[in-house]
RNA sequence: GCCCCGGUAGUGUAGUGGCCUAUCAUGAAGCCCUGUCGAGGCUUCGACUCGGAUUCAAAUUCCGACCGGGGCGCCA
């Protein structure tokens, strides 16, 4: 048997079937597993496309061939040419017999964690070793499908006008104060990671952009410990000028949520049911409450609200939308300015200052989106900076932009992870990300 | 940041003072087997997070460190 195999000829599982009978193909992947019964072998090869077999026969390769290729540790890096047969007693309905077979890069053992046990292996764990737990197919799915998620807002956003722009990460000052920046050093100077792109997207509305988006990472030193936060996360943001009212940007969002599941589900269906999950697709309009009247339904429902919705509330919630209204995802709106005051630049609602335009979109009582209008006068935008003891002089470089001409406008920023979490309903939002970052975790 | 809980082979676990030379599964190593697809059978290997304390005796109790899990607050 040749030990040589032409990676040039090499084809993705996939793209193999039993309908090419007889011709001689190259695969190449990792081990996956070996079943020697004796005489005849399997040895199942991996790429991220599939499987394939490949059937050994000791009679056909001779002891000595025969026995090195059972010898290969599970995962190794292998290359195989054969003649591909089909054959009824294989689940993929063709195997291939091998002529040539290469081991590229033999894998160490024991390995960190198993690719096909039959244990369960932890969280920790996995992502402690996230190359080798990437190799199982149900977790390399949740990448597929975010994938996909994002292609459809891309593709969405595009039909709609948006022109994509990148801001940069570092930044001097923060849209919401200090306490959740991540501070760097940048050459001489204090600067931070970015925990939005807020300011920027802004004064590309003064700059006449009219409406364009953004999908980047946004950094949050927040002390939150949960299923639900990590410190690095994935945010589409999107700002239009020339709206009307914050109802514009929902309008936006809802046409968004519909066209980028319906989306993973058109693409996506062989990965969502690996993971065995089922997702509709929200129908529109989604329900609109104001947060006024989601108090009203909690306290009907016997859930005090301490002031701003908590975590139980917003569980709560979700529950009651899905069953009065079948709604998974719904606005609430309208929030009180005395809970948005640290957001200087949300407009507030012109017919009563004790309200603002803004807005949540939740899905299943996880909070997903957080978006509204925003102030576009700069008279204002200056009060409400003060009145949060901020110094005007700081956000300079922001106000500028209001100076010469910015029309009203709004837009919001939203969580792709968190739509993974609750649309996969995984355990875990650190599921959703490759490398994630939280308050204890820096590596791999 | 606050509250609660945990740390046993590579992985997942059983064990709450002496019955532990520590359970089971998975895995690894070896042998048998020509149709496996969670292959099967037999044999073997491999672990009590670290430091201190209590006790005749500690995986088991106490203290500290490190690491992890759940919840809350905050948020995307």
């Amino acid at each position: 048997m040749n030990d040589i195999v032409d990676l040039g000829k090499r084809m993705e599982n996939a793209s193999l079937s039993k309908e090419m009978a007889g011709q001689t193909v190259t695969v190449a992947g990792w081990l996956q597993d070996t079943r020697n019964l004796g005489g005849i072998s399997f040895l199942l090869v991996r790429d991220r496309s599939g499987i394939v077999q490949i059937t050994c026969l000791k009679k056909k390769l001779g002891d000595d061939a025969f026995a090195k290729l059972n010898a290969v540790p599970r995962e190794s890096v292998v290359a195989v040419t054969g003649e591909l047969k089909p054959n009824q007693q294989v689940s993929s309905g063709f195997e291939i017999l091998p002529q040539a077979f290469q081991v590229i890069a033999e894998a160490a053992s024991p390995l960190p964690i198993g690719v096909i046990d039959k244990v369960g292996v932890e969280l920790d764990t996995r992502l402690n070793s996230r190359f080798m737990d990437l190799r199982k197919s149900q977790v390399l799915a949740v990448f597929r499908i975010r994938e996909l998620l994002i292609r459809g807002m891309r593709e969405y956003l595009t039909s709609q006008g948006f022109m994509e722009v990148t801001t940069s990460k570092i930044v001097a000052a923060g849209a919401e104060g200090g306490s959740t920046l991540f501070p760097i050093k940048y050459f001489e100077r204090q600067a931070y990671l970015a925990q939005s792109p807020q300011l920027y997207k802004q004064m590309l509305m003064g700059a006449g952009l009219d409406r364009i988006y953004e999908l980047a990472p946004a950094y949050r030193a927040e002390q939150s410990d949960t299923v639900r936060h990590i410190a690095e996360f994935a945010s589409l943001d999107i700002e239009m000028s020339f709206i009307r009212s914050e109802e514009d940007v929902m309008d936006t969002l809802e046409g968004l949520m519909e066209y980028s599941l319906e989306y993973v589900l058109r693409d996506g269906k062989k990965y969502l049911d690996e993971l065995g999950v089922e997702v509709s697709v929200p129908k529109m309009p989604f329900p609109r409450i104001t947060f006024a009247e989601a108090v009203k339904l909690l306290e009907e429902a016997g859930v005090m609200v301490p002031g701003d919705l908590d975590t139980e509330s917003e569980k709560k919630l979700g529950e009651i939308m899905l069953v009065r209204h079948g709604a998974e995802m719904y606005f609430i709106t309208k929030f009180p300015s005395e809970l948005k005051k640290n957001t200087f630049y949300a407009m507030r609602d012109p017919a009563n200052p004790e309200l603002t335009n803004y807005f949540d979109l939740d899905y299943r009582g996880e909070e997903l989106v957080s978006g509204g209008q925003r102030e576009h006068r700069i008279g204002v935008l200056i009060n409400q900076l003060e009145e949060i003891g901020y110094d005007p002089k700081d956000f300079e470089f922001y106000l500028q932009a209001f100076r010469y001409g910015m029309p009203p406008h709004g837009g919001f920023g939203l969580g792709i992870e968190r739509v993974l979490h609750m649309m996969l309903r995984l355990p875990n939002i650190r599921e959703c990300v490759m490398f994630p970052r939280d308050m204890y975790r820096v590596t791999p």
